[in-house]
Parts: structure tokens; sequence; C-alpha cells
DNA sequence: CTGTTAGCGCTTTCAC
DNA sequence: GTGAAAGCGCTAACAG
């Protein structure tokens, strides 16, 4: 520990510009900002000594004072390709606006994982950023102190602002491709049970089978989670059964991934053995060999929304509920039953 | 939650809890940081109170006072692909740590796009994060008022601490690849020339071919810039002549798929009619079809390596530079000249 | 044990 | 035009 303890590196702040150009706090603040009622040459020998320094206001100390930091929170759990994808579509929004980006995953530390969404809006929001866009947060966020958009919340489209995608259209339409493809016997790894969009996934699922006229085989329905690490037991049970499923509907992509691995590990060839459908379309899906066949959420395109939806609110506009359309994408994870090559 | 529905939204402030504990600020802060020399009776009472208003302390001012904040920043001028996967790296890194990831993109706004690094800094360094992780940084970062290690930096390991790959090696094993395949006219398609890594690409392509006896044809090297939308005018010119090359080394993966997008415009089929390798290994190359052979760096590892380091650095640690390996991965896009189906 | 007093770096009245 | 003063929400001495 005896390294620098010299504090060798303080940031210049205001007060050693003020010092320097032979001023005050206030005239460099006025002149750092645009504000008028101060004499050209004043701003000009403060600019000299601002850009001779290389002084930049801390953005810190100036949202403990100002209203707008012209800085966007993306709140996050974690930084996993789902919401990265989302964060790209919101920086790609963000461009050419005057708007920073800040994403804060604020769940890292153990313990409180839950509540990580009002835990990042208490410590982040009304201060340092003037809005925020939430990634399928869990809990209920109304009376928030800044604007903020919910994408994908997992508690159904309560809050105020929310952008999500059809997830019962689509797991529909998922069931529907395995169906028509002549499955019979189709297996169905559920999301996390507590969440909406999980429910509308199993839904979808079931009524895919009632328009066909077929029945729903409950034993054939397996709790995945959301998680490889937490289907990989599931999925195992679900390929050892003598009566195995010739298609499996996985609630997500990385489950869906998950039981390709597993299938293969047992020796079962995808699509040859056993078909496999996922829901997201995140890179990994069409990066896997063979390419996951998979429902598409427009997760670029849902970022997009969300600034536009966000900046619109800044500015005073209402909110909104943006309801994005799944679609299918075939890659070469299903085919007909029995068709072996 | 009845409390203070009277006040719009203002967020609950310490004053707040002092008030509504009977207490003073000072107390309040005292028991919600742990420290001790609190009555538990006090320390109860105020514990109450905080949870009864959902009270969250803010990291901004307290950033203010506290010297550590426990949040790690990582500053990216962009969140694109390469530095999502950076981030996801480092995001695994954190997991199981006391820190919190803030993630800032600092040059969204058009304009000063130079200097976002030494800006991001400034305005977020010694307040709000205790480190920093700088992803690609075109500037030197010296004097710094926080310990930060830099990836991949562009100006060459010239910063205290970075992490970086071996571009020489890796574009000569990528240049040594095509020639080992029968490649004779090989284009390179550079990267941004006033940066190192840009630079070591080159090198390593002259050296294959030094290594192997043979002359580097000074018209195939052409201009990509390390952006698609910079290089397709290159790549036209390239594609156009009469003597086109059989194969590109293209510096990174976004415009070796670039090179593909715009051969398969012109009716050239990859790799039949022209191999392509590129540099980097993002997911948009496994992902495209043909999957993209390329030089993988190892992102996530490195993602990993740089939390470790700045981890260590935070603790008295010496800084370090670390080289990664770079490494082939083969996939569709290269074959043997002239050896169409 | 607890409260009082200073600020952190900055912006914003409001005098001069 | 410019500066002095009053905080923003919080923590760190230092008194009581």
């Amino acid at each position: 520990m005896t390294v620098g303890d010299q504090a060798p590196h303080r940031r210049v702040t205001i007060r050693d510009v003020a010092v320097a150009a032979g001023v005050s706090v206030a005239t460099v603040s006025k002149v750092v900002n645009g504000r008028d009622g101060i004499a050209a040459s004043t701003s000009a020998r403060v600019m000299g000594v601002v850009d001779e320094l290389g002084y930049e206001t801390s953005l810190i100390a100036s949202s403990m004072r100002k209203s707008r930091t012209q800085v966007i929170g993306v709140f996050v759990a974690e930084f996993e390709p789902f919401a990265q994808q989302l964060l790209q579509g919101v920086s790609y929004a963000l461009r050419d606006t005057q708007y920073d980006i800040l994403a804060y995953a604020g769940s890292v530390s153990a313990g409180d994982h839950a509540g990580w969404e009002r835990r990042s809006l208490s410590r982040l929001g009304g201060t340092l950023v003037d809005g925020a866009i939430i990634v399928t947060p869990t809990v209920n966020l109304d009376e928030t102190s800044v604007p903020i958009v919910a994408i994908d919340p997992h508690t159904g489209p309560t809050g105020p602002a929310v952008i999500d995608t059809d997830n019962f259209g689509g797991a529909r339409m998922a069931t529907e491709h395995l169906i028509s493809l002549g499955h019979r016997r189709v297996a169905h790894l559920r999301g996390r049970t507590d969440l909406v969009s999980a429910q509308r996934r199993e839904d979808g699922f079931r009524a895919a089978h009632a328009d066909a006229g077929l029945a729903v085989d409950d034993t054939l329905i397996f709790d995945g989670g959301y998680r490889a690490s937490l289907a990989t037991r599931a999925i195992g049970e679900m390929l050892d059964r003598d009566d195995r499923p010739t298609a499996v509907f996985a609630a997500n992509d990385m489950t869906a991934l998950e039981v390709i691995r597993i299938a293969t590990e047992r020796g079962l060839r995808v699509p040859e053995d056993l078909s496999v459908i996922g829901f997201d379309d995140l890179p990994a899906a069409a990066g896997n060999r063979p390419g996951l066949t998979t429902i598409r959420q427009p997760l670029h395109e849902m970022g997009v929304s969300a600034v536009r939806l966000l900046l619109s609110m800044l500015d005073g506009g209402a909110t909104e509920h943006i309801r994005m359309p799944a679609e299918l994408v075939l890659r070469d994870t299903t085919r007909a039953p029995g068709a072996s090559a």
C-alpha cells in the first residue's frame, strides 16, 4: 500500500481555473456553461485557462445543482447478451443527440439481487441521469423521480411506459411451426415461472396446441428458469425419457442452446433426432452450429424505440406502451420428425 | 406505503430519514454506513425508517465525500460489438466482488469525438469511480486521478497498465494461412492507419510475405479504416480490378464482412472465387453465413484480465502489460484458389 | 453515543 | 459584468 499516497494527480477543479484566470469561481462557471452577461475578454481568458489546464466540469458535482445532465441511464441487472443487444440499439439511437449514455449494472454484488432496478434508480436517478431505460425489471416502478421506460418488464405492462414483444404470439408461432412440421410430442422448457413473459410463452405454447386440436402433455413441460445452468437437470430428464419428445420449444435461446448441448452429449442429432426452437434470437443463435431456429425479438429496434419514447417524454410527451412483433427465424434446428438422414 | 405522499416524487434524502427518525443527519449517515458508536436501539429505529421510506444513499452525493465508491468505470467510445464483448468479460469478472459496473459512452454527441477518454475520465474519475477500464483509447492517458487499465490502446502499450493482443503475430498468422492455401495475390484491407494496432497488422501481413519469400504488391493494399462504411469504396475498387486478388486479409471483422457483402453483390462466391479472413472474432463472424474465418482476440478473457489487474492495482499492486495470444479460427471463408466447385 | 460544523465541486440567485 | 453566498446530499472530524 505504499504506492502513490502522495495524491499525485488531483483533478483540476473549477477553483484552479478561477485562480489561474484571476476571476471568481462563479464567473468560470458562467463561461463554461455559456451563460451570457460575461465580457468577451474575460470569457476568452477563462477559456484559454480551461484549455491549458485541461479542465472538464465534473459531471457529479454539476449534477447536484443542475436539473439536466444530458445523460440517459440504462439500468440492467447484468451485461448479458440480451441486454447488450438492447444497449446497442439505445446507443445507435442516441448517436446524434446531445445525450451521453451511462449504463449501470447494479446487482453485481451478490446478496440483494432483487430490487436492483429500484436501487439503481435511487442511487443515480434524479441526479445523474435525466431519464432511464430499465431492462427487464422485475418489480413495479412507479413514483420515480425521472421519466423511465421499461423494456420487456417481467411483471407485465404495468408501468407507465413500456416496450415489449408479443410473447404470446411468438410462442404460439414457434409451437405452430413445430406442429406443422408434423411433431406431435413437443416439450416446452419454461422460463422463470414468476415472470409474465414466461407465462405468456407457455400460454402461447398451449394455444397452438389447442388451435391444432392437440392436447398438451403436461409431463412434457419442464422448468428451465431462462438460464442454461438452471435448465441442465430438467433437460436431462426430458431427454432420458423412454417416450422422448421429438421437438422442444425452449423459452429462450440460452436454454435452447443448452438443450442442443445436452442432446449432442447424449448422442442425439439435432435436428434429425430432435427439433429445437428458441426465443430471442441472440447473436449466439445465429452463431451456433447448427444455426438455432428461433423467435426473434427485435432487440435493436426495441432499444431505438425506448430512446425515442424516453426522449419524447423528456420533452413533455405522454407515456406509451409499444408492443413489438415477434418473428419466426428459420435456421437449421427444426425439421419433420423421423426424417432421419 | 403511505409515507410522504404529499410530496410529488422527490427522491427521499438522508434528511427525510433523519427527521422521521428524530435524529441528526449525521447519525443516519453513520447507521447507514455501518459505522460504530451508535446505540443499538437508535440504529434499529433508523433502519426501520430507512426501510419504510425506501431510502437509498445517493451514489453521487456520497461519492463527493467518500474516496471509495465501489464502482468500476468502463469507458468506451461507443457500445459496439467489440466493446460489448469486453464488457461481458468485465461483468463476469466483477460478479462476485463488491463492485458495481458503470459503463459510460461519452462521445455520443458528435463534434469532439476525439479525446472522449480524457473527457469521460475527467467527468467521472476520481469521484464516481474507484478505477477505470478504458476500451481502445486513442490518446495517452497518464496523470490520471484513479488507477486505469487500457484495453488494446490504439497508441500502443505506452500507458502504465495495458491489456492487448498480439496484433503482429495474429496478422502474420492470417496471411500465412492464406499463403499456405496457395494464394499468391492476397490483398490487405488496412485499419485506421493512425492507430498502432492497424500498423502492427499491416506489418504482420508484410512479414508473412517476407517469410514465404513473396513480394508484397503495394497496389493490393487498401484502406478500410476499421469501419464497414469507410471500406465500401476501397473494396469496390479492389474487386473491380482485372487482376483481382484471390484472397484478402481485412484488418477487422466488420470490414471483412463488408468484403463478403460487396463480393456477393458482384456475383463472386466466397470462398470459391475469393477467400476472406478477418480479425477479432466478433459474434458476427460466427453468425455470418458462410462463417467468417478470422483471427481471434480473446475479448472475454481480456475483460477478465483487465478487472483482475485493476483490482490488484486498487489494492496497491503494480501496473502490468499483458499481451494476449491471437488465434486462428477456421470457418468457411478461406480455401485454395481456383478450387471452384 | 449523538449532534454540530465543515466542506466535496459546482451552479445560481442576488447584491455590488 | 462580476463576485459573494447559499446550498445540492452526503460524510468526516470534532465537540459535547
